[in-house]
DNA sequence: TATAATATTGAATGAACGTTCAATTTATGA
DNA sequence: TCATAAATTGAACGTTCATTCAATATTATA
């Protein structure tokens, strides 16, 4: 049971560090911060993570896990249905769900990491890599996409979902959000009509 | 003359300030290493911009302003001709010519400010908009998209385009890397093709 | 219960941080 | 040329930073 405590105390520490990256900044938020947030020295925040950069990429790891627990439903019900409706699934990609389970403005300071640090790019590529699978394996299913390049068009879906959520960050304005959200997602269903007129 | 030398001064803490941002990220570049960096005591780089936040801000307009650099060529030759080709447009758009004016690492890191940052935020949607509106334009004089709607077609290309830009950020493999790019590229030229033949 | 491993504390380190300020040099305009 | 303004210097400020370490408390194991 040893073990269990070191680490729930590492959970701690590292989502004691996302609640502070998430107001203050991941840039601003120092080991002496999350020490005090959570109540215990910088010390001890140390003797887990024994470096600044491995809290940092815990932090990444944590934060990507975040990502794929926001998939979890949509999966499950793939796996008991052996089916999932793609329109469905399109349809919660741009809900704002996620901003429950991920703060934006940490996700985006994380990938900006990518840049000097092949490590996290490795991680960040392997997600998206899942998440597109994930994706292609619910196309696979539909009758109406049989023997299409699933892979193609989970890329191209995804590509605009990501787009999406990157410009879509830049408007406050719920009314110019949900018009702006409505074309993107119509964007994505001409996708999926598209290859599934093909096949007529 | 004597706000000439000031001026250029700034101008050269900036481009420092972004040179050292290229290396060793944004939130490690302190005001002391730019001073160190173009041989001058961080109480100068202070003088010309009194707090670090100044700074930054001054950096991201910097880098918005290069942004739009890239977009010169193409609109001189717009304003000319009075015609330029969308399909040349959207090369252009995903050609790798924009690292050599803009480091995808500093412009991602200024990026996530706009998550804390109204001002910051209000500053990279306005550059965004004018991006559309350009390719609106472009569209606009196209024979094969008169009577179209130019500014959803635009909106539908760039999001494709910033998605791109996010995901291909995490692919070295330069044969993975083209590969993606065309399957991308082709997103685009279908988006256009699908407004012409709706035309006829 | 004795022992070993783990968890936790608190004080201390030097380095780097952003920022201030008074003094000095250089350029400008009358 | 002289006065004024702008540009530049260098030393200093208190604060925060990541990190270290030895000492203590707690828990697990034998």
């Amino acid at each position: 049971m040893g073990i269990k405590i070191s680490e729930s105390r590492k959970r701690e520490i590292i989502q004691g560090f996302y609640q502070l990256s998430k107001v203050n900044g991941l840039e601003n938020t120092s080991i002496a911060k999350i020490g005090k947030h959570l109540g215990m020295p910088p010390s001890l925040v140390m003797h887990y993570f024994p470096t600044r950069e491995i809290l940092i990429s815990n932090l990444i790891s944590y934060i990507l896990q975040q990502m794929l627990l926001i998939y979890q439903p949509m999966l499950k019900e793939l796996e008991i249905q052996n089916y999932a409706d793609p329109h469905t699934f399109v349809n919660r990609l741009f809900s704002r769900d996620w901003n429950l389970l991920l703060d934006d403005g940490v996700f985006y300071s994380c990938y900006s990491l990518i840049f000097r640090n092949k490590r996290i790019k490795d991680e960040y590529r392997v997600l998206h890599e899942k998440l597109r699978e994930y994706l292609k394996d619910i196309l696979d299913r539909d009758e109406n996409l049989i023997g299409k390049d699933t892979e193609l068009l989970s890329e191209q879906i995804f590509v605009v979902v990501e787009g999406a959520y990157y410009y879509l960050s830049m408007f406050d304005d719920p009314e110019v959000y949900e018009q702006k959200v409505t074309i993107f997602k119509n964007q994505v269903y001409d996708l999926l009509r598209k290859y599934e007129v093909q096949h007529l």
